[in-house]
RNA sequence: CGGGGCGUAGCUCAGCUUGGUAGAGCGCUCGGUUUGGGACCGAGAGGUCGCAGGUUCGAAUCCUGUCGCCCCGACCA
């Protein structure tokens, strides 16, 4: 930590704790908690808008209540399990050197107009009008807020490093928010911001942040994957994504056995070496007629057209050419094609990384009109007649199109692949011999088995559900709204920042995801709302009294206690809304008491075991 | 944005085809019985049937429009 001397604004501490004057666990006084008049209430029957298992038991069990799509009112449940996620972040952001702050949702439109993001986020924006009709919005992320905050208050090398982080929810606006807490359109997030003034000053904040997830998630029980992640987009440099691996994820990853991980989005191709023309027979056109798919092709190639070394012939012979129309933030079109072996299709996905911040779509008929150049089902890069796409300065192609190839597609590799002329295809086309591109593009998908760039070996593909994403923005944010500082020289540099986020609401959804059993909830101890639940059954005081009595005892001893001592509730509520609630441990007085036992029953495997009341604390430990 | 489904009591739903004074279970209130797995008896409170037009003597029900919600896809940290 920075030597704290002669007061200012550096000497700001991190705080022990969060900014809560209370949270769970919080000894302020021992009142128990008494479910006959804590605010909750359960549904016998599942809410009918719920779908994924975690929206369903939260909504029933007395969590949230949904407001809007995709926004939801916390009750004091699920604040409680809320805040003890919140407490494991703000421990593990304090140990890495982070300073807690708290930004407003409701944001100027000014800044986001600077760095480009007013508009880059689109729809995706929640944007509203003051009275004076000023644009405000609710924030996506907090970038901007953040980096005006340092310009304000520092200016000197000797400030920095500084790493700062805030707990709040976030607004975006969602095309289809799903699944309860999992893809919300308000969410509470993790952020934290890094500032330095060189790059290796920014690897090492990075490292810092980096390492407290991986505590985190740890802390959370939470399986997690590292991937690499697309920077491209943000500009940045370098970004990985802490992904859980889950079916119902909705980021497709892929990893090898030998270490590799990545988004599917940052994944890049492992090239073959390029081949030499010797020995290639020229190219010949042949008639291939009614073979507008991939799939006909290969079929009519086999019948008419055989290999002369007796093999087959395979989708993956082919050379498959795609019209894309790539359309930029400021309206502007532009047609590519891109050729790819005829196994693949496109990732739309992957297509939009590579074009970022252009998005992709298909070309439409009116494409096609305007380039008659292009015979649809029959395109390719030649022609007889000369290059119809990715030609050089000496040759101009006919079509004047951008022509992009997959990586696969090396010098000296020889395909099948349109003659631009209708029933026609050309076979034995060499690359670099025959026809050029004007470069390459990672927009095929990946398959399973494809080899890893790093060469760890072939790649699975997994589904994960972001968790966690870091990365180093550089000074793209500091450089838009000139964040500079002075360094040792004396010299005006631009600060080089990166961000961090975490999806609280997120995780905790993903918990209970994991975690629950056909009767209800099932907390891990680390984030439960409560430490115990206390089941007072029957009518006899005694069994009340006693219950009272444990749960005073917990509560002294420093657990937090739910008390469940409604009257005149039979037991088989109080034990069906235990289950459902699922506070991992619950003690059930009873009968036993006149024998001075109750029971210990543990959630999550059922067991319950009696013990002498006055034991029930050291046996909590 | 495309496809599908649904809007009736706090919750889950029936009634709509074939128009005739708005229902059930659960929950809630009161009284009583019951108390180790969502017990029961009796008495209650609670709904302009999403909204707006139209047809009709009469509309939850038929017609038109509109709004909203959920699911799948597209998209998306």
């Amino acid at each position: 930590m920075r030597q704290c001397g002669g007061g200012g604004p550096a000497c700001a501490q991190p705080r022990a704790v969060g900014t809560r004057a209370r949270g769970p666990g919080d000894k302020v006084d021992a009142v128990i908690t008494r479910l006959s008049n804590y605010f909750l209430r359960t549904l016998r029957e599942d809410p009918s808008d719920a779908e994924v298992t975690s929206h369903r038991l939260l909504v029933r069990a007395g969590y949230i209540r949904r407001q809007a799509p995709g926004v939801f009112a916390w009750l004091p449940l699920g604040l409680r399990v809320k805040e003890k996620i919140e407490r494991i972040i703000r421990e593990e952001m304090n140990n890495a050197g982070a300073h807690e702050v708290h930004f407003p949702a409701l944001l100027p439109r000014e800044p986001f107009e600077i760095t480009g993001r007013w508009e880059e986020y689109g729809d995706g924006l929640f944007r509203l009008k003051d009275r004076k009709g000023s644009d405000m919005l609710l924030a996506p992320t907090h970038e901007e807020a953040f980096t005006l905050l340092v310009k304000d208050l520092y200016n000197s090398y000797k400030d920095l490093p500084l790493s700062l982080y805030q707990i709040q929810d976030k607004y975006r606006d969602e095309a289809r928010p799903r699944a309860g807490l999992l893809r919300g359109r308000e969410f509470t997030m993790k952020d934290a911001y890094s500032f330095d003034y060189t790059d290796a000053g920014l690897d090492k904040s990075y490292q810092a942040q980096r390492d407290a997830y991986e505590r985190i998630f740890t802390r959370l029980g939470l399986e997690y994957v590292i991937v690499k992640a697309d920077a491209g987009a943000m500009g940045g440099s370098k970004s990985e994504e802490f992904l859980h691996p889950t079916p119902i994820g909705e980021d497709t990853f892929v990893r090898s056995a030998g270490g590799y991980a990545a988004n599917v989005e940052a994944f890049t191709t492992l090239a073959p070496e390029p081949r030499s023309f010797e020995g290639l027979t020229p190219a010949e056109v042949l008639p291939t007629p009614d073979t507008a798919t991939i799939q006909t092709l290969v079929d009519s190639a086999n019948a008419n057209h055989p290999r002369p070394d007796g093999r087959l012939w395979t989708a993956a012979d082919t050379l498959k050419n795609v019209v894309l129309a790539l359309r930029y933030p400021d309206g502007t079109r532009e047609l590519v094609v891109v050729g790819l072996p005829g196994d693949r299709e496109v990732d739309q996905k992957r297509a939009e990384a590579a074009f970022a911040p252009a998005e992709v779509e298909p070309a439409n008929e009116d494409d096609f009109k305007a380039n008659p150049g292009l015979v649809k089902g029959y395109i390719g890069p030649w022609s007889a007649a000369g290059p119809v796409l990715g030609a050089d300065e000496e040759n101009p192609s006919s079509t004047g199109i951008r022509y992009l190839l997959d990586p696969r597609v090396v010098s000296g590799s020889g395909w099948i692949t349109g003659a631009n002329e209708h029933g026609h295809h050309v076979f034995g086309l060499v690359a670099g011999r025959d026809f050029t591109a004007d470069g390459t593009v990672e927009a095929a998908e990946v398959l399973a088995g494809d080899p890893a760039p790093d060469g760890s070996g072939p790649v699975e593909l997994a589904r994960g559900m972001e968790i966690g994403h870091v990365f180093q923005l550089g000074r793209k944010y500091a450089e838009a709204l000139g964040l500079k500082v002075l360094d040792e020289n004396g010299k005006l540099v631009t600060v080089t920042m990166g961000s961090y986020g975490i999806g609280v609401t997120r995780i905790l959804a993903i918990i209970a995801e994991l975690n629950n059993d056909e009767n209800g909830l099932i907390w891990p101890k680390t984030v439960a709302p409560f430490d115990v639940h206390v089941v007072a059954t029957g009518r006899d005081a005694a069994v009340f009294e006693a219950a009272e009595t444990v749960a005073a005892a917990l509560e002294a001893a420093g657990k937090d206690v739910l008390f469940d001592d409604r009257p005149k509730v039979s037991p088989g509520v109080k034990f069906g809304d235990a289950e459902l609630i699922g506070v991992p441990t619950i003690i059930i007085a009873g009968r036993g008491v006149a024998e001075g036992v109750v029971e210990i029953w543990d959630r999550r495997t059922g067991e319950r075991t009696p013990v002498a009341i006055s034991e029930v604390v050291e046996a909590l430990g």
